[in-house]
DNA sequence: TACCGCTTGTGAACGCATGCACAAAGTCGG
DNA sequence: CCGACTTTGTGCATGCGTTCACAAGCGGTA
């Protein structure tokens, strides 16, 4: 976190510079960076201090070409003949994703996957500290999950004003989504992770990013389709599943 | 599920020109038709027999253009001046994506988020049935969680070739995440949803896909920052929160 | 049957992302 | 100080995905 600025300063501006950068950089290679990001912190735990774009990139799963576009997009931090130190690359892409604040995170709906969130780890330790945690059920409100009191719903833009949260995360029966989005919008949240296979509706001023693990499995269960398809088709036209030619 | 091929079966080919299609689907279309599936399950549900492009595209929450083109991936099942039969599209989804089958799926790491995995009533019903369970951990080896009991890693092979397991879901802690990987590959597991924010390393014949919520986490971040820098970027050029100009 | 209004399916244009290939720029050994 | 070697940063071409816009096609109606 070596940056100048403050934590949990919204107002700084950034760099002029930074700033045109930080609009121009693709989604697709925001996704990338809060990868390298962990790639890159792991490496420094590690004793790391220089890593090459070629290294990294393994490390990564993408193309050198590619991860080097990507930090272009940040700037010009690497030293040509020699790589990029990792100390420097992390505290940039921190920078331009927003990493140097914290921001905090509410769970509404503790079921068998609001459970999983709340006491996970892995949050607190990348900034995203859970700092609330809401549902419906009375049987829950005022149970600890993860360190944290359940509150009541009905608190929701109450609590989330005094804890500063910034990041909603839904994780009700898929009917209760909808609505559970619209009060943390109300409550101020900008920002929403949706784990509800639902399409939920916010106005343009609410980033909302979904994880639908049925929707990954279609996904899977396309690919095994395909490739089932292709073998069967090969096979029907002479060639092994080992892609040696039977029949010429 | 109105296919005349019979479950289970991977070896009969799609008609020739549905092969050439399901070829030519682009990644993104695919997600997409995933999510229109459920949302025409919902209709269907519903009684709602017919649907527009317009209203469908707007329940799935995309541009009615892109609806459209990606239903043309699949074949034209639309009717002219009145829209798509919600029975007929369902099924051609399901088709393509290959769902005309079960696929069987195993949670390897059952802690927190293994539980409410294993627990999730929402995967059986889209035809991904949960068989099979593991960890390394002796206490839980044989305790029945959702129903099955847990199995331990070093059976994974025989038990999922006996299951005839098509999709291994990672859930264990990072430092596992390649061995169980690289176990599950050689127990000819070619499908892996990986909750464990590492990279993995497989043979070209398998397909990967990560659900990484610190990820997610920091795109939406990225945006925040980007939106508040925005904003006091344009407080700063004489324009007010509400985009009324302050200082013209 | 002929017309009208509506909705699909798609050609074409555009824009974004990817990957290549190389000049520029630095290090290091002699 | 120089020259060889390494690695970055990026201009450019290519391909993929999105969006527009409209002709083609269908049902309903008179
Ligand atoms: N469990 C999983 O592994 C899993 C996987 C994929 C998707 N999901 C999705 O995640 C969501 C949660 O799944 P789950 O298994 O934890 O369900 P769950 O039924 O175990 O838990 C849901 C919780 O939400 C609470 N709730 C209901 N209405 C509410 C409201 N209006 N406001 C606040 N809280 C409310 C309930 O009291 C309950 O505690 C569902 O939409 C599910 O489809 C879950
Ligand atoms: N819990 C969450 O909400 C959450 C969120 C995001 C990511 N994740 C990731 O998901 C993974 C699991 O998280 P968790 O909170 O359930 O962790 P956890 O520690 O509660 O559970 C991990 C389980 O894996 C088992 N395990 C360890 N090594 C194993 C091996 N070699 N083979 C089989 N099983 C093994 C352990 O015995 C344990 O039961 C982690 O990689 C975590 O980073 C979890």
């Amino acid at each position: 976190m070596a940056s100048q600025r403050g934590e949990g300063d919204l107002t700084t501006p950034l760099e002029p510079a930074d700033r045109e950068r930080a609009r121009a950089i693709p989604e697709a290679a925001v996704a990338r960076l809060a990868v390298y990001l962990r790639v890159l912190s792991g490496m420094a735990d590690q004793g790391v201090t220089t890593v090459s774009s070629e290294e990294l990139s393994t490390a990564a799963g993408v193309n050198s070409a590619k991860l080097r576009k990507d930090l272009s997009y940040i700037g010009s931090y690497g030293t040509r003949g020699v790589g990029y130190d990792v100390e420097v690359l992390v505290s940039h892409i921190e920078r331009i994703l927003g990493l140097t604040r914290k921001h905090s995170v509410a769970v509404v709906g503790i079921g068998n996957l609001g459970h999983a969130l709340a006491n996970y780890g892995g949050f607190p330790g990348r900034g995203f500290p859970v700092t609330a945690l809401f549902d419906v059920d009375d049987d829950l409100v005022g149970v600890p999950v993860g360190g944290i009191p359940v509150n009541h719903i009905e608190d929701i833009q109450r609590v989330c004003a005094e804890r500063e949260v910034s990041i909603g995360v839904i994780a009700t029966p898929p009917p209760a989504a909808q609505g559970v989005c619209d009060r943390l919008v109300s409550a101020g949240v900008q920002c929403i992770l949706n784990f509800a296979p639902v399409v939920l509706q916010v106005p343009d001023n609410v980033e909302v990013r979904k994880v639908d693990l049925a929707v990954e499995m279609q996904i899977l269960s396309f690919h095994v389709a395909r490739r089932a398809d292709e073998a069967a088709n090969d096979l029907v036209n002479g060639i092994g599943v080992d892609g040696m030619v039977i029949r010429p």
